[in-house]
DNA sequence: AAAAATAGTGTAAATATTTACAGAATGTAA
DNA sequence: TTACATTCTGTAAATATTTACACTATTTTT
């Protein structure tokens, strides 16, 4: 009944291997290897057992004896999505660079961190978790931030996303209104003044950040808000058509915005395709604006211009942030504000008349 | 010196506390858990004392027991591909719903797989691993052969590619001569005789078995083979722009080609890109075929006709191999051939006339 | 009724490490 | 020379589990 298990031949080298090799007892040679006190002779004749024996302590039974086990927990919503796995990657080499490794807990596109996952996550042997995504985004700040103290009363966390009231760790966060400020300038620079956004769910709590600065900062404008309720439905490709056909097909010509601003370059792809399909042109009938950067979008036509929030960089700050704090220095309760770029391509004009191509 | 480290205050519950609570030994606590002999009285009151503390048995010690830890690790090349996301969406899911968890260990871009990730690998508690990217596809045979019979003393693997020569373990592929058979034969189809296959890096195995029979399918089905040397640069996007630049510039517009067969979806993508700055219209001019169908294919103009290999299929069937052998049971030594689909889009010309859109 | 088999249980060893504590060896000061 | 401090080392306990082994109690077979 009970699982078999294939038991691998050779058994390890221990601790107790080196230390009869040596010729000294295994505590000293547990000091050797932490960097504690030791004589010059025994520290070099561990040294040297080590090296003949090629041994490589065990993180198990280091981990069962109280120690870090040096591995770390990402959980994200959805690794297929380009900015959760370039995240990922980013983690995962911040990780390795520092000696951890990096456990992966990944969910379907779901409502929230539900009780099986959580269980699943409280059980893992790591030290730490990064959580992105769903984990923080999704559901009332009630539920959340239940799931997350208990998870805190485990391991230290960070989160990277929008910061959860009432939560104290370290978050690592896009300030997206500088971003939506950002892409709104560059479109009035260029004539704009009927700008809507499109995408997006209001289960995301960036979402709902995200839109708040735009409806402020067009207010601040100066500028008319078009069909605000017209917001939503998703982050996908699918959503963007679904979205802009929506949009156009509800308002006369004249009414019509003049540029677009996609909650990400997924639903930017998607609104591209719907407005080709509608034969209206970008960006000289309409202008498009995505966010995140992804591997694609300078291969569009036109190349679309997006903000670039450097999700690597949000995953390797989130990685070094908690091996500060697993390794026991300074602040744990803080937000880190992470730099946003727009970048500028032909999808709202800009750059048209000069080089069409490069 | 030593690294302080933070200790969360409440001791775990352990098997102790469980028998001390139901008045029986951690022996008999221990056969409970694992469904082995125990009488109907203990078992209650065992489950009973395990349910009143919330008692959840430590993967730390029951891994240093000689038990499966219940993990597994994930080896890619770059998860911001979305192949290997897509892959890795499917081993994680597989994983988490057999009880285990997945650590993942990325490589940026790289020849092969080196002595210090080798070392990292092995020092990983996990109970096998998945191979999938530059651990498996670059590298001369000796080298990985080297390096997968190592790791395979510490662990089973599952190899995701071409197999390798020598090495005995489960195997996941692709027939890429099918792929590459289904491709040709939809160009035959539609007129073409002169077909070029660009993009890819001959560093990588799965290129070069894509390769040669890119060439035996051109030989058998009576065509002319162009510009055989002209192969490579890559796998992304840049590498089709370039390698699309490259061969066209050599040729006279009469020895031109009239169907580009792309490594994967990245390269066509470039070479779509590279195509319109040329001013030479797909598919009009000149037909496109890509690999991967990933997520951006069906809303390129035109949309990409390209071929679906089931990446999250692959990871999936990795990890069910992997726990079936960590189980004990059954064959370890067999490849397992997977299906691959050819989705037809507009970027070889069907569909064309029928509908534009949609 | 005796012998044998079976079911159920507890003790203790095993897993590989860290570390508190005690003790030994050495050096320094009075 | 004695007292004290310092440096170094080894023993053993601790971590949470599994499991071999010995034992008792029950049931089955002869």
């Amino acid at each position: 009944m009970t699982e078999r298990v294939i038991r691998l031949a050779k058994k390890q080298i221990s601790i107790h291997d080196i230390a009869a090799k040596a010729g000294v007892s295994i505590a000293t040679v547990s000091r050797v290897m932490s960097g504690g006190i030791a004589s010059e002779a025994s520290r070099r004749k561990v040294e040297a057992a080590i090296a003949d024996l090629g041994y490589e302590s065990n993180t198990i039974s280091r981990r069962l004896a109280g120690q870090s086990g040096r591995s770390l927990l990402l959980m994200t919503t959805d690794v297929v999505n380009p900015y959760y796995s370039a995240l990922c990657q980013g983690a995962e080499t911040a990780a390795r660079r520092n000696g951890y490794s990096l456990t992966l807990a990944c969910r379907e596109l779901e409502n929230r961190l539900d009780e099986n996952t959580l269980e699943h996550l409280l059980s893992l042997p790591v030290d730490g978790a990064v959580l992105v995504g769903s984990a923080v985004e999704n559901g009332t700040d009630e539920q959340l931030l239940d799931n997350l103290l208990r998870l805190q009363q485990k391991m230290p966390i960070v989160t990277i996303g929008p910061r959860i009231e009432g939560l104290s760790c370290v978050n690592i966060t896009s300030d997206l209104s500088v971003s939506v400020k950002k892409s709104i300038s560059h479109l009035i620079q260029l004539g704009h003044r009927r700008i809507c956004y499109i995408g997006g769910s209001s289960d995301s709590r960036s979402y709902r950040s995200r839109r708040e600065s735009f409806i402020s900062e067009v207010a601040e404008q100066g500028l008319e808000l078009l069909v605000e309720d017209n917001c939503g439905t998703g982050f996908s490709a699918r959503a963007g058509e679904i979205c802009t056909a929506r949009l156009l097909s509800r308002l006369s010509d004249r009414d019509r915005p003049t540029a677009l601003v996609a909650a990400n370059d997924l639903v930017a792809l998607g609104a591209l395709r719907q407005l080709l399909r509608m034969g209206i042109r970008v960006p000289e009938e309409m202008a498009l604006i995505g966010c995140d950067n992804q591997f694609f979008t300078p291969y569009l036509t036109p190349p679309l211009t997006t903000v670039d929030l450097h999700p690597e960089d949000h995953g390797r700050c989130a990685v070094e942030e908690l091996i500060r704090i697993i390794g026991g220095s300074g602040d744990v309760n803080y937000s880190q504000v992470r730099e946003c770029s727009l970048i500028v391509r032909e999808s709202c004009g800009a750059l048209l008349g000069a080089r069409h191509f490069d």
